[in-house]
DNA sequence: AGCTCTTATGAATCATTGA
DNA sequence: GTCAATGATTCATAAGAGC
């Protein structure tokens, strides 16, 4: 049992209990090749991953030149449809560097070459990043947001709306400040969004379906691995597209922080990344 | 003389009161021809604008589609970027519309012509729209968030950033930095030239940088004309990329809410549109 | 528990220097 | 020339210490 959700949870860690424990796989290798030897075709329900940056975390992972960007991500991107159930989504965070003054366009050249591969581009979800790096340039702000694009292989993809509905007025700040005992719902006051669907029936009160604009701040201060995203991220994207005791998969797995969220929601997971170091470490950030 | 912020309200009024009263010019035409014939080249600062949308706005516009967006964008930017000065910014807001459940492409073409055409695409501002437009769809949230699009022609364009700062998120930890000594010394440093040193004596640390998530709610529209962006909007851009007594240009003026924060600002402004009825509304709207 | 205050740090970017 | 490495810049947030 895993769950631990905003506290009075009651419906939904019945639910859980009922489920047998979300599973959580981790494979050592290139996703590429990875993916079709040990996924079964159409046996995910959600992607949600952060690739590499191009030419970013050089030291880890290699780095891929901007220029290079979408011919070493099509092929993989080919392997993940394959696997991703036709009801699916996939979600891509991502954002283009800055290259000689300007904003490289290998972002827009990605999501034209995956419309080409078959992929609908249902919507892009704006991360507005709250605490963003700080820096001063002559001629640019601090970059604040990222992109969270939505793919999706058919029309009738599954999505729950209810599941991230959020409470409307001065209530939600109250009742957060009374509920801020735990790790978790401040998560959840973080993310500003990542209400259950349960807990608005259980207090009563009215509720709203949000936006596509996320504010969420990038987690601070964590252990010496590259945090990518915050958990509350994978959290509020894979409440929205499953349901428990469906599969949800990263390829580009890094710290884990995608199996932790899924985990914790009764779904299970599968995690890959080329790195044994990083594998190491989402087992142990499993155990815990 | 060209310094202008936020903060300097009493040198700003002495400033504008020493300049002669902005000028307004209102053409009526489209803007491929209006452009060359009435602009001289290299004469404008800053355009600002939000063009019609791809089939929106048929009743007015007569709408474009989307298919045909890029190819009728083009000839108009090409005298754009004739009468743009060479330090200028050109901030173009858009977004692109659902067709057949997903994001048309068409902005993206847009970014990748507009480069080949010898544009910079220096950077994508996010507007944050906090009250954006209702609606419930099956397989997406409200659209809360659109394009703003900077442009540059060269490497060296105009900005004033100080212009632009707001108060620090947290009032009390300016205040102490502002005891500390060291950080006195580390402000006047690097403040650099002129402006940046009055901010640092006159308000310490009590005004940052902002990013580029700009959060502004849309205005209703003024009577007659669709909604377009709220006046904060090209304010904001205006202050950032101009100087008192420069230029500004919307080229798709509609109801002229960039003209209006042009001359708030003492900026000189020339507004174009095709609709003689818009024309007028921004005559009077003026006149106010 | 609830404050206040301190400190560390995060998918960053540009200018400069040196090979 | 081009390219790679280094230093300087900067702020919202979490975690932790102290009361």
């Amino acid at each position: 049992m895993t769950t631990h959700t905003a506290a009075a949870d009651i419906t939904e860690t019945k639910q859980l209990a009922a489920l047998s424990p979300p599973q959580i796989k981790i494979f050592h290798g290139d996703c590429q090749s990875v993916t079709p030897r040990s996924i079964d075709a159409g046996s995910i329900d959600l992607i949600v991953t952060s690739p590499p940056y191009a030419d970013q975390r050089r030291s880890n992972y290699g780095g891929i030149h901007p220029d290079k960007y979408v011919e070493w991500f099509l092929p993989r991107a080919e392997v993940l449809r394959a696997a991703l159930s036709p009801t699916g989504s996939f979600i891509l965070n991502i954002k283009e560097k800055v290259v000689d003054g300007e904003r490289h366009t290998y972002v827009l050249d990605l999501i034209q070459a995956l419309r080409e591969q078959g992929w609908r581009w249902v919507d892009e979800y704006c991360w507005h990043k709250k605490n963003s790096y700080p820096g001063k340039w002559p001629n640019r702000f601090r970059d604040s947001w990222e992109r969270l694009l939505h793919f999706a292989v058919s029309k009738n993809f599954k999505m729950r709306q209810e599941s991230v509905m959020v409470p409307t007025g001065d209530w939600k700040n109250a009742r957060l400040r009374n509920l801020s005992a735990t790790d978790q719902v401040r998560d959840l006051s973080k993310a500003g969004n990542g209400f259950g669907k349960r807990i608005a029936n259980w207090v009563g009160r009215e509720y709203a379906y949000p936006t596509n604009v996320l504010h969420m701040s990038t987690e601070c201060g964590y252990k010496g691995h590259p945090a990518a995203f915050p958990v509350a991220l994978p959290q509020w994207f894979i409440r929205l597209f499953t349901d428990p005791g469906d599969w949800v998969l990263d390829p580009f797995a890094g710290s884990g922080t995608t199996l932790v969220a899924a985990s914790q929601l009764g779904r299970n997971s599968i995690g890959i990344d080329t790195l044994e170091e990083y594998c190491d470490l989402m087992r142990e950030r499993i155990v815990e």
